[in-house]
DNA sequence: CCGCACATGTAAGACGTTACATGATTGT
DNA sequence: ACAATCATGTAACGTCTTACATGTGCGG
């Protein structure tokens, strides 16, 4: 049986579960669905359609107009899909360059290295508070509940990191201007 | 003057700034002093040693016993890193598969559901112990403070993951066994 | 003297991003 | 008529991973 060969042949499959639907619609549901924390370009939809209807785990119907294609998920795509995510999640990739530049921040002006922390500090407090008005009216939304799940793991994420920037100062024995 | 071309380069001519190193060298460096957070593989190491190599951010050494090749970091070298160091830090990459899988739960049995995300809790609580003991260690040797710095990322992250999973399944309406 | 750790590298492929090319249809 | 949006895809490139190939020298 053909297998899901990677997270973002998993997740169309999974948005396809919903009916069928064109690549453009597949990026523009990612998009609304999974774009905040996970990232699928068009190049990556399209090609990961041709892959699957290869394989039989979606069909092409009829073009449409605007040569629109519809791609259905089939019972060996459900199969696969399931199998997927039946299974033991990947790992976890996080990269947080910042982490490389503090390791090496001894080679790094003093001054420099302040202005880079409060701009990636004022990056991520932005960040959390966009979160926290998407929050206010997901939760009063019937029916969001997963999203909610996938919004307050950022919210935490966001809060967590924060609350790291503040430290950082005093760890690293940097003075705070004024 | 030739740039620093990515994180990986980069991170390589930081560790160049402690003295002339082999790949192999570099290899166990890297997983030393950013092996938790950054992952750097063989393949990549020789690939950008050559690079900079060939755009003279680096120095190849005369080939020693075992056919062994040390690296030095030229003025240029220095020059491409402050200048790398300097530029503001690249997003953040966070790819987590299990919000994904939250985000398709609905096409998973509930029981199933609960064991994936009672596996992925006790992996990152596995996860925070070992950091905590590393930490335990680390504040009481002096001049770690970098490294302290990154293992208080990595456990502030942690724990604010364990949390997220604890308010998981009232989020998601999951009954908890027992 | 033999096995393991050291040490270098190539090959192949998956994944991801950005940019480009092409054309249809809708709305104004 | 014309601009914006819809819609499909290709091209090119860079990064990362996994596996493989090859050989050296130290330690038991």
């Amino acid at each position: 049986m053909p297998a899901v060969s990677n997270a973002t042949a998993a997740a169309l499959l999974g948005l396809l579960h919903d009916g069928p639907m064109s690549g453009w619609d597949l990026v523009a549901a990612a998009q609304q669905r999974i774009g905040e924390f996970w990232t699928l370009t068009q190049s990556q939809v399209y090609r990961e359609l041709a892959r699957m209807a290869q394989t039989g785990l979606v069909t092409v119907g009829a073009t449409g107009s605007r040569d629109r294609k519809p791609y259905a998920i089939t019972d060996l795509g459900r199969a696969a899909f399931t199998e997927w995510v039946t299974a033991d999640p990947a790992h976890d990739q996080i990269r947080v360059p910042l982490l490389l530049l503090i390791q090496f921040s001894g080679h790094i002006p003093a001054d420099r290295l302040l202005a880079i922390i409060a701009g990636e500090r004022a990056r991520h407090a932005e960040r959390l508070a966009r979160y926290l008005m998407d929050e206010a009216v997901l939760v009063q939304q019937p029916g969001e509940a997963r999203r909610l799940a996938t919004l307050r793991f950022g919210i935490g994420y966001e809060q967590a990191v924060l609350a790291w920037f503040d430290s950082l100062p005093a760890l690293l024995q940097l003075d705070i201007p004024q």
